[in-house]
Parts: C-alpha cells; structure tokens; sequence
DNA sequence: ATATTCCTCTACATTCCGTAGAAAACTCTA
DNA sequence: TAGAGTTTTCTACGGAATGTAGAGGAATAT
C-alpha cells in the first residue's frame, strides 16, 4: 500500500528532508504554498503511518514524525514490486535496461563491478 | 495512469495471457472465481481502454480486446517511473541492486555484456 | 422478422484522498 | 493550580477511482 496521493507524496518529501524527525507543524511550514490547516497534515502523517510509511516519536512533545524508509528505499521497493509481478523477470529487467538512460547503465556497470557474481 | 484496481489488474493480466485478442465474454470466463457480470467486464475493459491500457478491435464481433503494452513493457513502466522521482538516481539503482536476487544481478551483467557502453 | 447476443449508458456502493472543525489532552506559565 | 495556548484525536464531508451490474438500444444469426 503505497502513499499515492498528491498530499501524501509532498508530506513524504518533507519527511525524507529531515531524517531527524519533524513535527507536524513544521511540517506545514514546509508546504506553505498548500496553506494546510495543521490538522490536515496531522491526517496525512496518520495515514502514512497506518501504511507503514512514517513513524512517530510519541515521547517528544509536540510528536517527532519520520519516513520509515530512505526515499531509495521506497523508490526501490516500488521496482522491486514491480519487478515482483513480472512472470518472467528476466525478460522485464531487460525492457528495463532498453528504457534506461546510458547514465544509469553506466552507474549498473560499475555497481556490479563491485558486487562480483556469487560463484 | 496505472490500473490500480484489483479486477482491472486482473483483467489486464487476461489480456496478456491472450496476446491475439479476447472477447469480453471469453474474458469474463477466464476469470471464473469471480462470477462477474459481462457488462461489468465490458466496462473494466473500457476503463483500461480510457487509460490507454487496452485497445480493441471494433471490426471484430464480437470486439476483441487486446493490452497495450505487453507485460513487461507495463512493469518496466512502472519502475522507470518510480526512478524518475528519485532525485539521485544512483543512490535509487544502487539499493535496487541492494535488494535484488543474485540471479537478477547475473542476468543484469549477461545484459550489460551485450550492451557494450556507449563511448 | 425474431430471438439472441453484444455494447453503451447510466447508476450505485465502497474506498481512498484532501481537507478541516470540535473537542479532548497536554504543557506552560502566572 | 487554574487558565491559556498548543497538540492530538475523532469525526466528517466532498470528490475521484473502482467494483459492480441493469436497461435498453444495436448488431447478428437463424
């Protein structure tokens, strides 16, 4: 259950921003182009915690909130997902790799490089 | 815009599993578990159409539908997508590559080989 | 021509999301 | 310790997406 919403989506960025944890009021400063009522964001960071996506610090006053995940690794649990439901994964990696930029295969060819096969 | 649903997943899946074209009836019996309506297979299938999931063929009657994009086109879609909202799209591939199989990664590198980087 | 099948249009219930007020709980300060 | 201010919870509502399918017109078959 992936945090879709537009809301959802900018709430997370904010959340990844500050790794050390925000309160829900400066979580609205840092939107101030949506203008939100605190308890609005106060739903949205109750709801990405119901999914799993964001914790909270209950000890601080006011509550401490965090992304649960890096945004790599969100981002990379979405392909791994992906990935996941391709019958033949081998052919999906390989559309995968047609689509990438030549950036990204170089990044592949070096992080594997580096990661030698298991023999 | 992704078919999100369940039975729209599902009745993607359908239209892969049959790559010359189905009927919406033929459709509806593949998933039988279900016990849908034909009409509610007609709308999904119009639905995945509106997102530009599906096609069909009116010349054909009854229509028959056929999915877009094939499978893996779909899943390298998705993946693609969700490394574009990576602002560092290094760190994303390289925790993708983190939690991948060691199969996938053999696979990556077999790939890799035969694309030779562009110099 | 008529029975059968198919397709379109419309509709309704449910769930998710954006949004926020009312009221309870907590904290600070006089 | 009693307000005052802040924070959190609960509840709610409107809009969109989705699952579901009937009514009735369109196409086909016999």
């Amino acid at each position: 259950m992936a945090g879709r919403g537009e809301l959802e989506q900018a709430v997370l960025q904010v959340l990844w921003d500050n790794p050390a944890g925000i309160t829900a009021r400066d979580v609205t400063s840092a939107l101030p182009d949506r203008n939100l009522a605190l308890t609005t964001v106060l739903t949205v960071l109750g709801r990405l915690g119901a999914k799993g996506l964001a914790t909270r610090d209950e000890l601080a006053h006011p509550h401490l909130y965090r992304a649960a995940a890096t945004r790599e690794e969100y981002i990379a649990d979405i392909m791994l997902d992906a990935l996941g439901r391709a019958p033949d994964r081998e052919a999906a990696l390989t559309r995968f790799l047609g689509s990438v930029t030549s950036t990204d295969t170089d990044h592949l060819r070096r992080m594997l490089r580096h990661r030698p096969p298991r023999r």
